[in-house]
DNA sequence: ATTGTTCCTTACGTGAACGTCAGCTTAGCA
DNA sequence: TGCTAAGCTGACGTTCACGTAAGGAACAAT
């Protein structure tokens, strides 16, 4: 396939990119409660994610993934629900928006501190700290709605351009046409 | 600056990343119709581009550039607006697009064939000709809308997404002051 | 207990996209 | 004609974002 095809398929998303783990997620849910919290090692996580081990390591490494805080060293990672979405959004803002994965984990502060937010929402009563727990948030999100909106203007203007070219190049055929 | 803050200044663009020609572009137009097809060297390509003479020397060593088919080895290379209009072009689908300079080379075949296909399309009388340079423009600018709305499309979701989000984070801080 | 698979750490390798330095030539000007 | 800024051609260095390989430990199933 060509760069470019390549490049069109880039929207799609959503294939098989690696066989790593050739019998798939136990079909029978054999402890209860199971899809809930279920733990999952790193080799599912990256299936899940399109990505690779080495992928999750790495940002692991950089400061972008936790890695398992209580993890003993030499002991398998896991993982769970929370850091298969995170890593997710991490891959989809990365590919949408074209970031390094520093200014990425400088973006992705807010989901970073939105964990801690949700974990300290429930655990205190204390309405001034919870508005100021929510505030925080909201400013986060604010952030990475300011980022998107403007690559949304670029890409609208963009489209804009093109599509005028595209006009122009249907008027002098149809002038060939008559 | 942090690197959010670079992130979302990015937006902006239009800043002055480097003084490389001190003295601006000689204001004083001494020879007539100067400003249609004056010739300019790479510094100050660069300097209108908002990149370096390296980068510029780069993208022709891989093909994005012709770099002047008729300059003498050794010699200095010279641009015209074309060349300019070109490397403003490719920063641009770069940055909003994420895409390699491999991807690019492929998507500006579409460029690339416009300037020959201008061209021709003034050199030639043949009207069967010239229906083919036009449906060929056509083709290649489609290739690009379709990647572009392809963007566009998914950065919507993402826009939407974070919106959702704000909302519920705004719901929460109502209730909470209420 | 053995075995096969997955995972661990460490460490070196890689391709893209330039940056940087050296030594020399060209272009504009005084 | 001489000077200086800008450009030229190698060629090596660098950062990012992983890939890959080696040697050993951990888990699941038998």
């Amino acid at each position: 396939m060509t760069a470019i095809g390549e490049a069109l398929q880039q929207a799609g998303g959503a294939d098989t990119p690696h066989a790593d783990t050739p019998h798939a997620d136990t079909p029978h849910a054999d402890t209860p409660h199971a899809d809930a919290e279920r733990v999952m090692r790193i080799g599912e996580v990256a299936a899940l994610t399109g990505t690779t081990p080495r992928t999750i390591r790495y940002y692991e490494e950089i400061g972008l993934l936790s890695g398992g805080d209580t993890r003993v060293l030499g002991k398998h990672r896991c993982y769970s629900q929370a850091e298969v979405d995170r890593v997710h959004e991490i891959v989809r803002l990365k590919e949408l928006l074209g970031l390094s994965l520093e200014q990425l984990s400088q973006l992705l502060e807010a989901e970073t501190a939105r964990a801690e937010i949700r974990r300290e929402l429930h655990a205190t009563d204390d309405p001034g700290r919870q508005r100021e727990l929510l505030l925080q948030s909201e400013g986060h999100i604010a952030n990475q709605l300011t980022l998107v909106r403007g690559r949304l203007a670029e890409l609208a203007k963009l489209e804009a351009d093109l599509s005028e070219r595209a006009r122009r190049v249907r008027l002098r055929l149809e002038e060939l046409g008559a």
